[in-house]
DNA sequence: ATGAACTCTGACCCAAGGTCAAGGTCAAGC
DNA sequence: GCTTGACCTTGACCTTGGGTCAGAGTTCAT
């Protein structure tokens, strides 16, 4: 009956539903406009623009409560904003669009847990004759200590790997595996630990593989505990062989957190 | 004292918050995992693994209540489901960089209620002689115009930008913003409006100016009436002029919508 | 043994709307 | 003149993905 378009009409035009239309007049961002003889709000080319501008930073994912003190500013401080604004809007698409690119990585269940260097490291864990259940375990343990121990993470993963070159390492790592198995008083547990404190300490540069885990900060360390407990509970001989083997190392005056 | 990390840790390796873990338990996202003997959630790499998941689809923007049917159907399915998330976060990855290019065009009030061309026509009107005030109505007529008949708006704008190449027209346009200050009984009125037609029926591509807009569907015809009476209210001489020229087109055989 | 830092549960709060209900208004067709 | 369907009004509750607070227990280092 009067001029001025009719709330759906204004709606439409910003691209916004009706509902909307009156959620930003309850929270004061577009004016109240005129009502007609039936109450109806009428919309003229004031609250059009007005409503165009509220959507279109709402879209671009400012909060409400920031549109309206935006819009009310002068024109200097309204350059200043739009400019923080787009700022915002390019940081949050390269986030999207590198989480676009890790996506498939979750093809593949190691791909998000592990970094492409720990992935290596496993995969060539077969060809020294380690089984697909000791690998496994391997893996878990790596996960676990990137979890606990980030920061220490790659040192730790190094070391590991240039001990794969250490022939007789691997065949001490391969009877510790099969230790878990045994009985926890086989008299093999106390042979095996000897042999293999004997050649940590032959072999001095092997003790990074613990050192890279401690002395980073206090916490490390009491990490590390955590970590050397992980499947102790499993095998009662693996946890007495690490119990021998810790022991011996401190006696040769090797540090060896104790928790 | 048992084997695994606690919330916290598990919540950092995953880079969310500890809240955020919970909520996933509660809503059946990542299984709970065992309690120690004080009741601590100890997670291990399989509950790593489910919330690297998790949140890695969240952060992608998948609704939490799709990601667990999502995460536990096979391969195949996750597979298309991964790629159905990649397609979407690409359109919104666009959406946002359109949304960005928009923001600076909100510097310049017009430049988000009328398009390049419409301003382009507004910058040309001063050399025409008329005054800002005009030009501010006919810029709020073509805001009211574009909202409620967007369809006809391009060829509405077309007729418009031809029929200012005709001097004549011009000259009428600009007598009639004037006749807004004159009395509604004001003799010039019918002088005005009867020149006005003659030129219309002599120069019949100008009711092109008026087809532009009807026609198109009975709605358009209906919103028509409602364009054609914005501003009336303003000046009852207007009104009187509009009626007048509406009434003479219609007897000489041109349809007029007369709601 | 004391304090700091964690953990537990449960209850309420938040933005930015969506949905539903119960009625008033308007134009059209019969 | 009456009905039908599309709009409009207000108000109250629902939703998503968490955040915050409260009150109590636990662990760890000093």
């Amino acid at each position: 009956m009067s001029n001025g378009v009719t709330i759906s009409q204004a709606a439409a035009f910003a691209g916004v539903t009706v509902k909307t239309v009156r959620h930003y007049h309850k929270h004061g961002l577009v004016d109240e406009p005129r009502r007609d003889s039936s109450g109806y709000r009428r919309y003229g080319s004031a609250e059009l623009l007005r409503l165009v501008q509220v959507r279109t930073l709402a879209a671009a994912g400012v909060p409400l409560a920031e549109i309206g003190p935006m819009l009310d500013a002068d024109a200097e401080q309204f350059a200043a904003a739009i400019a923080d604004v787009q700022r915002r809007l390019t940081e949050r698409i390269e986030d999207l669009i590198a989480r676009r690119d890790m996506l498939h990585r979750l093809a593949d269940g190691d791909g998000v847990l592990l970094p492409d260097r720990a992935r290596a490291f496993l995969d060539r864990l077969p060809d020294f004759g380690l089984s697909a259940e000791n690998i496994a375990a391997i893996r878990d343990g790596l996960v676990l200590t990137r979890a606990l121990v980030p920061e220490g993470f790659d040192d730790y993963l190094t070391e590991v790997e240039r001990a794969l070159g250490d022939t007789k390492f691997v065949e001490l790592s391969k009877r510790s595996w099969e230790a878990a198995a045994w009985a926890p008083d086989d008299p093999r547990i106390e042979e095996l630990a000897n042999a293999t404190v004997d050649h940590f300490l032959e072999n001095p540069g092997l003790l990074a593989i613990l050192t890279s885990l401690q002395g980073r900060s206090d916490d490390a360390d009491a990490r590390y505990g955590m970590i050397s407990r992980y499947g102790k509970n499993r095998a009662p001989a693996w946890a007495r062989l690490t119990k021998l083997v810790e022991k011996k190392l401190r006696s040769a005056g090797v540090p060896i957190p104790n928790q």
